[in-house]
DNA sequence: AAACTTCACAACCGCGCTCCA
DNA sequence: CTGGAGCGCGGTTGTGAAGTT
């Protein structure tokens, strides 16, 4: 179709016509009333003749610019142009330090509105936001570290909080609260009813929580970027993934226990994933199959379909680091996605029960990453000096799969998951972190100790890779509280609750971010009245089985 | 030094909203 | 009320530079 270029026909001009449609192989728009519109990078020239133009008439009526300046630029190549380059008081050049500290903070408040981030940083478009903000995510979540350092979640969880109480959930000012649009989170409590009312008969999955899951959703935490409504990879697209990357036995994973597997996604992944993390290796193949946790990685992505789309991992495997090719984890696919794809996942697991020995294919979980190697080692160092912290913690340290279980030694005070950015953290060894340690753990069927290169744990080269500290490397400052969220049970363990007193100064901030039903459940459990998990679900049972599952890993 | 990969940025694309006839 | 124009926004893609093998 023509590209209308005529004076005419320029201001019906159809929608984005004249980039899209128009626009020839040559990338040059094509001839509408002779006139081609130019894509591409942009000349000096064409930017005098824009700049000159916004002098005579001022900024808008893009689509009037060709006519007037006689440029062959649509519009609306025109407004990215001037709003991005050539308007005045753009600020060039590499964010500082604050931008960078207020970028955090308004994404963790906002979620993906460039623009109305853009209007709190002067000089600075939504572009660059975004852009910094997409390269700094595939940063973060290469290395496994949390998207938003804790004081920014719980600034976040707070205001966003607060909001709700003043403004009312949807209503109100949605310009300066995206958070607010609670309504992109709910999830009918219906799904989790639906869970629950099968946790007996699930083998594998552990109860499920009373807590609403529109508010396991975190009103708080959660961006839009996890809420956009991205495809869900499917079900089967997935374990033709999984089968692909570790064809043979390990490949009956997929046999009847997909949706196992994607219930675990999307419930025990994505509620961490909540938090703002990705899991940083694939924590525990054992734990979820074959992506338990890993699958997530890619995740948030990036949501904000940075992650590029699922590229199906096939053939030879390059194994690195979690990537945004996993957009199936993303958050958003259990928050944006409908509810179905959960609910079926949870009928069809019930209908069929994983076989006990699928978990053996996670042992070779593609996104068990070389970062491993590093934080092996670092983490081992890190663990023998942090023995002194508790005996709790050095029970930890020397954790077993089966020590793990006893999640409710849990202490990420202690164990300094604390070291937030610090790369090490995640995977600390006298962390509890389940995603730390099963994984070699469980590949390896031994202790820490015996621990083999992570190289070569699941006979698997595994590509070391080093470990971005974009945390300190965006000049934050690692900050109290230390509590880390990329640790699923830094949240959700149980005795968290109790020895993290020191940590979370504000208990009800926490309950907040959990909301009401939480709070609850965690004065009980913090008052010491309830150390069972019942009633937790999701959230203390659900990392507490997970060594026990992963045991069945070391299986042979 | 060449090939390859990764990164960062600019630009494009499509969708949706608002305004107005 | 409806449909089109204009525009903004968020996501995606393309590309060159830098780094790595």
């Amino acid at each position: 179709m023509p590209c209308k270029t005529t004076e005419s026909e320029e201001g019906s001009l159809p929608k984005d016509q004249c980039e899209s449609p128009l626009i020839n192989e040559n990338n040059e728009g094509c001839a509408g009333g002779g006139v081609v519109l130019k894509k591409g990078p942009w000349t000096s020239t064409e930017d005098a003749m824009l700049v000159d133009f916004v002098k005579k008439h001022g900024e808008g009526n893009w689509n009037a610019v060709q006519k007037h300046s006689g440029l062959f630029r649509c519009g609306k190549s025109c407004r990215l142009r001037w709003a991005n380059h050539l308007r005045p008081n753009l600020k060039k050049g590499a964010f500082t330090a604050e931008e960078e500290r207020l970028i955090i903070e308004l994404h963790a408040k906002m979620g993906n509105k460039w623009a109305r981030m853009a209007a709190h940083l002067p000089g600075r478009t939504d572009n660059e936001i975004k852009n910094y903000w997409n390269t700094r995510i595939k940063r973060r979540q290469r290395a496994g570290l949390p998207l938003y350092p804790p004081e920014v979640c719980f600034q976040a969880l707070q205001e966003s909080q607060h909001d709700q109480n003043t403004v009312g959930v949807n209503g109100g000012d949605r310009g300066h609260h995206d958070i607010l649009q609670t309504n992109s989170y709910e999830i009918p409590d219906v799904i989790f009813d639906s869970l629950k009312a099968n946790q007996g008969v699930l083998p594998y999955i552990p109860e499920l929580p009373d807590i609403p899951a529109s508010s396991m959703l975190l009103k708080g935490l959660g961006s839009p970027q996890y809420c956009t409504l991205q495809p869900i990879m499917p079900n089967q697209k997935r374990l033709r993934e999984s089968n692909e990357l570790f064809p043979g036995p390990s490949a009956s994973v997929g046999n009847g226990f997909s949706s196992f597997e994607q219930f675990q996604d999307d419930t025990c992944d994505k509620v961490a994933q909540s938090f703002g993390f990705s899991p940083p290796l694939d924590p525990d193949p054992a734990i979820k199959n074959s992506e338990s946790f890993g699958v997530i990685q890619g995740s948030h992505s990036l949501s904000n379909g940075n992650s590029s789309a699922s590229k199906p991992t096939s053939g030879a495997v390059k194994l690195e680091l979690p990537s945004l090719q996993y957009a199936e984890t993303d958050f958003s696919n259990w928050v944006a996605s409908s509810p179905r794809p959960l609910l079926e996942s949870v009928d069809a697991f019930i209908k069929s029960p994983p076989p006990a020995g699928t978990f053996e294919i996670d042992c070779s979980s593609p996104r068990n990453s070389g970062l491993l190697d590093a934080l092996l080692q670092e983490s081992k160092n890190l663990s023998s000096s942090k023995k002194h912290s508790s005996d709790k913690s050095s029970n930890s340290s020397s954790a077993t799969p089966g020590d793990i279980a006893d999640s409710s030694t849990l202490n990420i005070c202690e164990t300094e998951w604390a070291d937030y950015g610090d790369p090490i953290s995640p995977f600390g060894h006298s962390t509890t972190s389940l995603f730390s340690e099963i994984s070699p753990i469980s590949a390896s069927g031994s202790s820490m100790d015996g621990q083999p290169p992570a190289e070569t744990f699941t006979g698997i080269i595994v590509k070391s890779e080093p470990v971005d500290i974009a945390w300190t490397s965006d000049r934050e400052e690692e900050t109290t509280p230390r509590l880390s969220f990329t640790q699923p049970d830094a949240l959700l363990g149980g005795d968290w609750l109790e020895q993290s007193s020191g940590c979370i100064k504000d208990q009800s901030i926490f309950a907040t971010f959990l909301d009401d039903d939480f709070d609850i459940d965690y004065k009980h459990m913090a008052a010491g009245t309830s150390t069972s998990n019942q009633g937790w679900g999701l959230n203390s049972c659900a990392w507490n089985n997970m060594p026990a599952v992963c045991q069945m890993s070391d299986l042979p």
